[in-house]
DNA sequence: CCTTTGTTTGACAAATTTGTCAAACTTTAT
DNA sequence: ATAAAGTTTGACAAATTTGTCAAACAAAGG
């Protein structure tokens, strides 16, 4: 036994990632999570004192990890195009295991207007986000992409990038897609967006 | 007192609506929701029986009057272009109302994957969604957009224009703007969206 | 073997939230 | 004016969920 439960702390966590960042499950209760984990409830608190600060964690976590990420992808590019490239890749990947991590944060944040709590407060512009900002800058002065705001630029990508799989559960019902049908349309997108950011 | 009174009903699903889908506050009690409208608590049951059933009625509305809406503003265009500016304008208006319409359904979606609510089991590709899907399809024969799967034509567009709004609240913390400076910045995105889907 | 440390459990208390009910109150119609 | 129907209220019960605690248990070191 004792071997095994020596990651137990690692086994909620992971639960509760599923739980929220993948199945979009955002009422769940401490119980869920815990049988999910297949551990008892009180283990939630004993290691993370609180159900809010286990969230608080894997979320701090799952940010920092994509930062990571995202840091490294493009950083070991030169060449503008790839960087993007490179972008879609790795966010589409975190999309696929992670679709609701964003609008999980967006929810937190309006879920309590006054007491934000400290992981969301936190958010800043980060140097890369800068970094990338201002690449983009440069991209429009050389001419490879039309003038724009790099901003909206962003939030292009961003947008053609997130929504399809922040909505995927609606969609397959609109339109009676399979999960294989789904997955075939979202790797078809790759060279969708690339075309409408670029061409 | 009788006379103002007589429209409870109202005040307590405008105040529901407005919790939900404009703030963002899913997981609002019925006291909350109560005090925002000014009634007493019990009237919620009173009215709606349940909590649930007071969500699902206004869901089933608010669907039903974008339906209409879309509905109206499509078949009042012949041009196709013209017809996607009249559909940015309605989405982009009722986005700003009640920005949070569509990953409510997500979350209520996820929620509960096997007693699934009426509302959204009762999904269905519309006649107008089959229509739009062939009006696309028609312009690509014409060669006035691109060749591409109108799915993703669509995909695309509800992309550019849904997600922006939805990720709002992290967006202006991340960039630190103001809600006027979003609001400009999605007004600036009509143009922007025109041009990348039909350059 | 015994002690110390860390882990797991069930029982319990507290807080939160939902829904019901009868009584009080209003309005409307007779 | 009175009855009937509809509305509002506070009190109550039930359900759900969270967090604490002491006791049981296991592992590791002396």
């Amino acid at each position: 036994m004792a071997v095994k439960d020596s990651h137990t702390e690692q086994q909620i966590k992971d639960a509760a990632r599923k739980l929220f960042f993948t199945e979009g499950r955002f009422k769940a209760t401490t119980q869920e999570i815990a049988d999910a984990a297949g551990v008892n409830r009180t283990l939630v608190n004993y290691y993370f004192r609180s159900r809010d600060l286990l969230f608080d964690q894997i979320l701090q976590e799952a940010r920092t990890t994509m930062d990571l990420r995202l840091e490294m992808a493009m950083s070991a590019e030169t060449d503008f195009k790839k960087k993007i490239e490179h972008f879609i890749d790795i966010f589409m990947e975190q999309s696929f295991t992670y679709p609701y991590l964003d609008i999980y944060m967006v929810t937190r944040i309006n879920e309590d207007v006054e007491r934000q709590n400290q992981i969301i407060t936190d958010l800043k512009k980060t140097e890369r986000l800068k970094n990338f900002l201002r690449d983009i800058d440069t991209e429009i002065k050389k001419g490879t992409i039309e003038k724009i705001d790099p901003v909206q630029f962003l939030m292009n990508l961003m947008s053609l990038l997130s929504h399809p799989v922040v909505i995927q559960p609606l969609f397959k019902k609109l339109f009676n897609y399979s999960d294989k049908q789904y997955r075939q349309m979202m790797i078809a997108r790759k060279e969708i967006i690339l075309k409408m950011l670029f061409k």
